[in-house]
DNA sequence: GAATTTTATGAGACATATGTCAATTAAGCG
DNA sequence: CGCTTAATTGACATATGTCTCATAAAATTC
């Protein structure tokens, strides 16, 4: 088990079945990752996990049953890490800005998972729906404020949204450095009417380095006879 | 042969060759566009063309080579009426609009094609960089003119690039109308620096509907004793 | 520690894809 | 038309993948 074995490590504690399904999804996020969702298959799955075959369909029907479960408890975990990162910023620039450069980095930080998100809100767009849930209410909170100057709509959003995910693009394939989460957020600002000094100084202002623990604290305690 | 099948249309009064060629480039086109391309099998291609399993080999190695061919024709195409319908236009906001616009108007009316293109800028760097290549002089000009505040360089470039190819993934699959191309055109040129109200009149001002006249003209007259 | 339940296995039936090639058909030409 | 060359065909060898199921192994219970 290697580090970015999230789901395995998350499930060290519970029962037998649980741990080998974890395996399984495991072993997906990284094929999905190498080989591409459709590339993928069963087999190639399983090799990783270091099961059989037929283990497989004991826990999934199919290759797209354990795409979905994993692409919905990342989407679902990075949001949440998103919010805990976002606690008492309260400014519609910061918020705005802030989440951009926070998802970047976290999404960069584990490339296998920023991979399978890439790809998940591409194919699942009620996913997709949800990791922007709290932009559009952001964006709304601007306008409130009357720092952003444009009509906040769906067009409006899933533009803002495909700038973030081209730059995550971008940066998984090393076409972008570090600084890639501030350039974007900047140049959205300017979309959205910011003023070029204030979008310039919050998109590059420091950002307090926030333990993104990725890893999921285990539900019980390490009591049994097991290591 | 329908309309779409521009590839066959070109070749009609070429040599059987290059006719059976050209069929199975427009099958190609299709099937990407129905099936996705890592889904579409060389079984596939052949049946849409009404052609031989093994007739395929004879033209291309394998689907990657067939892929390459379309989408490197494709791309070239749509370059050339690009340029065509943006001669005589030479304020730089006005080139960047109309060439968002353009590229929108002209891929949308040929959906299968505007289908390929889209995944071909994704695949294939070099292409995507053929495609936007009139887009880094553009923007440049718009700098020397100062009407463009933003520096220009690779990663804006992509930005900007995305935001149109995000918009034209939606218009082909129905998530967004007609007006997408000015809506936009318009946050484009708010990125890049330009006063909301210039922006808003350029992006939406009417656009000349020149024949964007996808059908190549053939090469040799219909004087054969066919048709 | 024997019985019972849970979990894991991998051989195999079936499906579909790739790429080759000898044989067949169509086209071009004097 | 008959001959030659070009184009097409589809069966086949090979490979890979999916999913099932009878059986084995491991874990749990009593």
């Amino acid at each position: 088990m290697t580090p970015q074995d999230l789901f395995t490590r998350e499930a060290r504690n519970l029962g037998k079945s649980a741990r080998t399904k974890a395996r399984l999804m495991d072993a997906a996020v990284s094929v999905f990752a190498r080989d591409g969702f459709e590339a993928a298959s069963v087999n190639e799955i399983t090799r990783a996990a270091e099961v059989a075959n037929g283990t497989f369909y004991v826990y999934f029907k199919d290759k797209d049953e354990i795409a979905t479960a994993v692409a919905y408890r990342i989407a679902h975990d990075v949001v949440q890490q998103l919010d805990d990162a976002m606690v008492g910023v309260s400014d519609a620039v910061e918020r705005v800005s802030c989440a951009t450069r926070r998802l970047l980095d976290l999404a960069t930080s584990t490339p296998q998972w920023g991979q399978a998100l890439f790809r998940a809100v591409w194919i699942y767009n009620d996913l997709r729906d949800s990791v922007v849930s709290y932009l559009r209410a952001d964006l709304e909170r601007g306008v409130a404020q009357g720092v952003f100057t444009v009509e906040i709509d769906d067009f409006l959003i899933s533009t803002f949204s495909a700038m973030t995910m081209s730059t995550l693009f971008r940066r998984l394939n090393g076409e972008a450095g570090p600084d890639a989460g501030s350039r974007v957020a900047q140049l959205q600002l300017h979309m959205l009417g910011v003023a070029p000094d204030v979008a310039k100084r919050v998109a590059f202002q420091a950002l307090d380095p926030i333990t993104l623990t990725m890893p999921v604290i285990p539900r019980e305690m390490d009591r049994s006879k097991k290591n």
